[in-house]
Parts: C-alpha cells; structure tokens; sequence
DNA sequence: GCACTAAACGGACCATGGTCCGTTTCTATT
DNA sequence: AATAGAAACGGACCATGGTCCGTTTAGTGC
C-alpha cells in the first residue's frame, strides 16, 4: 500500500479514481520497466497497459521524466529507510566515517543498479527534493558530526557528485575503471575532505 | 578549434558540397541560439534556415544533441587554447595550484554561461572526447605536478564533478548559493584534495 | 435518491526528433 | 569531356511526447 503522502491541511483529498489510476499507472510502467526495459516504457504503452487514456497518465505525473522519477522513487524509498532505521553501517549505530563510507559505497551500487531509469528521470529525478536532498542532508549531517570545517552543505555536494550517474557511466564506460577501484578512490576522496 | 581530430588515413576527405553544408548548418543553429533561445532550435528550423533538407542535419550531426554538442565545441576551443597558451594563470607560467584555481573559476563561469545550450547537448556534450575529456587531462596533468598521490584520475573527475551543469543549476537555484561562495567553497575543496 | 460542481477522464490532435530511400551532385579516372 | 560510382541530398514518413477540450464520474448537500 502506498505511503500516503503528508497532504497540506487545504489541500483536497485525492479523488477515489484518481488514486486507483495512480496505482495502476505506476504499476503498468513497472512492469514495462521490468519486462521490456526502461526504452519500452512509451506513455500510449503505459496508458493502455494501466487501462486509461494517455492524457490521464500526463494529468498524474505531469511528463515521462515526471513518471520515471515517481518510479524511482519507490527504490529510493527503502535506500532512505536503510540510513534512516537500518542496520550499521550505512544505519544509526556506527561511528559517522564508517555511516559515510558506507553510505558512498552503496549509492555507487543503487546508482548503477538504477542507472537507466534515473537517466530517464532525467532532471525531474535530480531535482525532485525528495531523492537527492534527503542524501545530501545526510552527508551533511555526517560531516557535521565529524568535526568538518568550511562549507559543509558544498562539501556534501561535492563529495557526492562524482557517484551521479552520468559521470559513473563515464568511469566505467569510457574509462573503464574497474567498480573496486571507484570505491577505493572515493574513500579516499571522503578521507580528503574529512581530514583536509 | 578545434584541433583537427586526427582522420585515419584511410579514411576519404569530406565533400566539398558536406563541408559547405555542415558551416551553413552551424551558423544557422548559431544564430537561432543567439537571437531566440536555444529552445527554438528545431532541426527542421535549422534545416531551413541553413537552406538544406532535414536528413541533411541529420546526417552531419546524428541528432540534436549532437548539432548542440557541435555549436558547443566551437566555444570550448577558445577554452581550451587559454589553458595551453593563453596568460597566465589559466594559461602555462602559474604554479599549479594557481592554474587549478583559475581552472576552476573559468569553469563554473562557462558552464553557466552556456548552461542551456550544455544541457540541450545533454549526454553527447558530456561523453564527447572533445569536451570534456581535454580538461580532464589537463587537471590530472596538474595533480601530477603539485605531487598529488592516489587515484588522479578519480580525483580529477571528482574536483570537476560538482561544476558540471546539473549541480551547479542546483546549487544556485534550489540551495539559492551565490557564486563567490560556490568558488570558494570550491578552492577549498580543491586545498584538500592537493593538500590531503 | 437527486441534482450539482469540481475533478478526472479519454483520445483526437499537434509538434518535433529521427528514419528511409529515390534522386542529385561531387570527384576521380580515362 | 564523358562516365561511373560513391557520397550527399531532400522531404515524405513514422514514432512518441505533450496538449486540449468535450464528456464522464466521484463526492456533497438536500
């Protein structure tokens, strides 16, 4: 069952329908997604698969980046909770570098794992507060919590921006760097930045 | 200019009728940039405006990203030559650390500058050798020189990750930062990379 | 249950990126 | 200059994202 998102108190209840269609909305892009891949996933094809009209699907989510972003955003979902409430490291309970290290190491993982939708979500995926500025709150927090100095809310930018997809596509693709080695260079990078 | 890619020898000169089409289209795309905004760069306007059938832009360019990453390279020549001959301190004759700095500094004021048109040339802009890779190579080239241990590569694709378009739109727009604190904040990120 | 209103729906329609293939133009060769 | 063949051209055609507006439906007050 969906979260039911926090509504401000003037908004107005999403109508039965409107709900029900959502859902099948989301579910048919999935199973798209799952199926044929994230090339296959054309609004008409959505539209029929979840049996409504296409308009409806763009009334929903406002465009195809818009849908992709609101798919991703299910996966994001648990990635939050795993920092959030999860096990250590990448949850509460370990010391902060180790949270970071950890944090890092997975979002490489869920970055790859995901890359092709997020490409499609394209800026609608970055913007959306949702995903990106929940993590990059966290790493804040963490370098916070490590004593860092400076700038911390660019330094949390920065010590996430080379794990975008776009450029882990190009590490890997063009550079052909090895995922070990990605890791390896972005502790590092974090031991910089903590410790600089 | 772009330098001249090398051609293979075998490959064949291009046309005389290919070359005179393919500055046409250019221009025409140019000036469609300059006097309405890269939005109304349509390929069927550029066609026309340049006096040539649509397969023909495709045919130059394999696809609007790729016509965009074109217009794009023309300004990033000029850049390219202020790092290898230009004055100093972008150009040689700085100490490295000086020549990151003004690197950096040209850098994010560029890719704002041209901010629309970079991201209308979305993935070709990014993956083009041309682009992006030159720079690359260079900011490894100074690493190397102020004696920078551990993964270059890796470090220099990080220290140019948080100027790329995406997140600079981010930082200036959503997180509302001013552009004397994202270059600072941006120095010193760079301190502890050489530094750390 | 009935009428009423705002919201949601659907699918025809439009704009634009991209493809295809028959026609034209260049250039090397004789 | 004539010829042949490769390369380039052009614009009709297709696929798909996105819009519009007349129609339908879920709630609400009676």
């Amino acid at each position: 069952m969906p979260i039911r998102l926090p509504l401000a108190d003037d908004e107005p209840a999403e109508r039965r329908d409107a709900a029900r269609n959502r859902d099948a909305l989301l579910r048919a892009a999935q199973a798209l997604i799952d199926h044929c891949g994230v090339g296959a996933v054309t609004m008409d094809a959505v539209a029929a698969r979840a049996g409504v009209g296409k308009g409806t699907v763009f009334r929903r989510f406002e465009s195809r980046e818009g849908l992709m972003a609101a798919v991703l955003n299910r996966s994001e979902t648990g990635f939050q909770a795993a920092i959030l409430s999860g096990p250590p490291p990448l949850g509460p309970g370990a010391p902060p570098m180790e949270r970071l290290l950890a944090l890092g190491h997975a979002r490489i993982e869920l970055n790859l794992l995901h890359r092709s939708l997020i490409s499609a979500a394209g800026r609608a995926g970055t913007r959306s507060y949702a995903a990106m500025s929940f993590i990059a709150m966290h790493v804040r927090y963490l370098l916070g919590e490590l004593g860092v100095r400076g700038d911390v809310a660019f330094l949390a930018t920065a010590l996430l921006a080379p794990l975008e997809v776009p450029i882990l596509e190009q590490q890997v693709e063009i550079e052909e760097m090895r995922l070990a080695r990605i890791t390896e260079a972005w502790d590092d990078l974090a031991r910089r930045i903590v410790e600089g």
